[in-house]
DNA sequence: TCATTAAGCGTTG
DNA sequence: CAACGCTTAATGA
């Protein structure tokens, strides 16, 4: 079982919990270990349980009716998600792809739903994060319309540093090309294009194997 | 036809 | 050694 401390630095939320709705969640988290590119689970699964990310890169992705991969987000370490499936008891409606080695906490259904039930303060996150994840779908729908690679990348760059989803505000994630590429559902040349016009406007640095974002409200509204 | 991409490879930090 | 960036051949709009 985790520890108290573990717990407080893989999930932001645990920190407004009370003493025993804290105790009955690190009760109920399990961590498992994926290697790159493996699947934590596929469309269709009954995965019961609400995912966290503990350390690495995850990609949300389905595959559209023309059999063609689609990127819906990535989530690096301190996300959290997969609510709606509990919530609705429902399959998941996409695949979740390791893109490196990460560490995956899985919260049980049973614990979640006692949560939802019995504490205020989770429910005020699950709130906030529907919230964000809201704003975040209407993004992608216009940017559906948006066909520019440097509008799309941006926009998936701005979510991992959505201030809501990750309550650390590092500004820095190391982060390659190639996976900025995977995430944003852009060709590896594309994105390098993509990054070096962003850097070019003063929104971002480019380092080797990671990125500094310089302007975050401006990257999440590039190309509007 | 023209643009974009995956694959391969040389360079670099 | 992994990330980067360039070349090239294939793909497809």
């Amino acid at each position: 079982m985790i520890t108290p401390e573990h717990l407080r630095q893989i999930a932001s939320w645990s920190n407004d919990l009370n003493e025993q709705e804290f105790e009955r969640a690190r009760r109920g988290i399990a961590e498992k270990d994926f290697s790159k590119g493996t699947y934590i689970s596929h469309r269709g699964d009954r995965l019961d349980s609400w995912n966290g990310v503990v350390s690495g890169l995850i990609k949300v992705s389905t595959v559209s009716r023309t059999g063609k991969a689609v990127s819906l987000a990535g989530v690096r370490a301190g996300g959290w998600f997969g609510e709606g499936s509990i919530l609705k008891n429902e399959p998941r409606l996409y695949d979740l792809v390791a893109l490196r080695d990460s560490r995956m906490a899985f919260l049980d259904r049973a614990t979640f739903l006692w949560l939802f039930e019995n504490s205020v303060a989770f429910n005020r996150f699950l709130v906030r994060q529907f919230n964000e994840r809201l704003g975040q779908f209407i993004a992608l729908v216009e940017y559906d319309r948006m066909l520019e690679a440097p509008g799309r990348l941006a926009r998936t760059l701005a979510w991992l540093f959505n201030p809501v989803l990750y309550r650390d505000s590092s500004r820095h994630l190391e982060l390659s090309q190639e996976e900025i590429g995977l995430l944003s559902g852009i060709s590896r040349q594309a994105t390098n294009k993509s990054l070096q016009i962003l850097e070019a406007k003063g929104l971002l640095r480019l380092e080797r194997g990671g990125i500094t974002i310089l302007h975050l409200e401006k990257l999440a509204r590039f190309g509007d």
